[in-house]
DNA sequence: CCCCTTTTGTTCTATATGTGTTCTATTATA
DNA sequence: TATAATAGAACACATATAGAACAAAAGGGG
């Protein structure tokens, strides 16, 4: 079941991921030959086979019905980690909860969510209690809103300004100033991709 | 049952999904036929069944022109209305979107999703080109952030504050005053819910 | 209201095509 | 040498289609 696949499993999984936007239908073993430049059904049959085994394809009992790929039922759930406040570490949330997301608020990156302490972002129009989705990564561009580990403890959302020897973090709050680092007390966690507000 | 589709079948049913507004009525299977190209409606009374059987099509217990699709009440795709900019009507869309919402951010009642333009709720954190999700009413509480219609024509966005024989719009921006109307002037179309912020 | 016709859905059968499956043999790759 | 990847053929059977015949509804004229 859970045997690790080969390269070109690897590849031809990639692939389906990649692209099952572009086929209409699910497609058939011939078209994935095709596409993928094959011109034996046979041998992709026997790949697909092996991801079917490995629980990444569903099961195609002699059905013409196309390779399609298992449904994360989780697909639109995304993890809500905890609470991020500025200058705490993420208070994580006591039960491992999840909550849907829209794909318009996220990537096809692993994502995750956090809710909003305090108001140092306000001027951003990111509010005390709205619902953050952050993009993980461990690095950023100029201009991007992220969340930040300082000196591996304290955790915060800032737009992050990154020069030569120094680190600034900017709030947007005219209250607040901007925070200066030297690089290696600054790691990026992810950065942010969507946001949600409830009003009740 | 619930059984997968086959690949014809799915065909099938993005055509009824596509183009079922192209039809005055219900269709007919003869009509259908010569839609798809078919040339024997007796083959396409038995794909339309298996959709019946995977609960996508209305049962049709011999009525006529009975293929009608099954109402999507599940998919929490709220439409799409156009945008919403203060002292303009509502710029309506040119197709019929709808855009995916998590129960969170929306109610039990009618719900609509409008996109922002401008800046006149900016320090209640709603920026240009956010999507705000709105429950269709007619009546407000004071304090409420509401899509009101003023003489019929124009939409804006603001928060409200109904008193004895006036009511007061009140914009979020520093530069902009508050609009003071009698209440005949102004309707309520709907209350702000939920609000979206896409970062790319 | 009844009878007839027309339309439209339903149920068959027969046939053609498509599509997944299973082989074996051959070639790369490490 | 062992493992993976490929081609190609042959096969099995699920699915798609046409066509005919039948049944149920709708409508119309007397």
């Amino acid at each position: 079941m859970n045997r690790s696949l080969t390269r070109r499993q690897h590849e031809i999984y990639d692939f389906l991921s990649r692209h099952n936007d572009d086929f209409e239908h699910p497609p058939t073993l011939d078209e994935l030959c095709s596409a993928l430049g094959l011109s034996s059904k046979g041998s992709l049959h026997k790949q697909i086979q092996a991801l079917v085994d490995a629980g990444l394809v569903e099961p195609m009992n002699n059905q013409r019905r196309g390779v399609r790929l298992v449904r994360d039922e989780e697909s639109s759930a995304l993890p809500l980690l905890g609470y991020i406040a500025a200058g705490q570490p993420i208070e994580a949330v006591e039960q491992r909860e999840t909550i849907r997301v829209p794909e318009l608020l996220r990537t096809d990156r692993p994502c995750y969510v956090l809710q909003v302490r305090g108001d140092s972002m306000i001027e951003d129009g990111i509010l005390d209690g709205d619902h953050i989705i952050v993009e993980q990564r461990d690095q950023a561009r100029n201009g991007d809103i992220v969340v930040a580990l300082i000196d591996g403890t304290e955790a915060t959302l800032k737009r992050i300004e990154q020069k030569p020897g120094e680190v600034v973090l900017h709030p947007a709050n005219s209250r607040m100033s901007p925070m200066h680092f030297s690089p290696d007390r600054v790691t990026v966690q992810g950065i942010l991709v969507g946001q949600m507000r409830s009003y009740h």
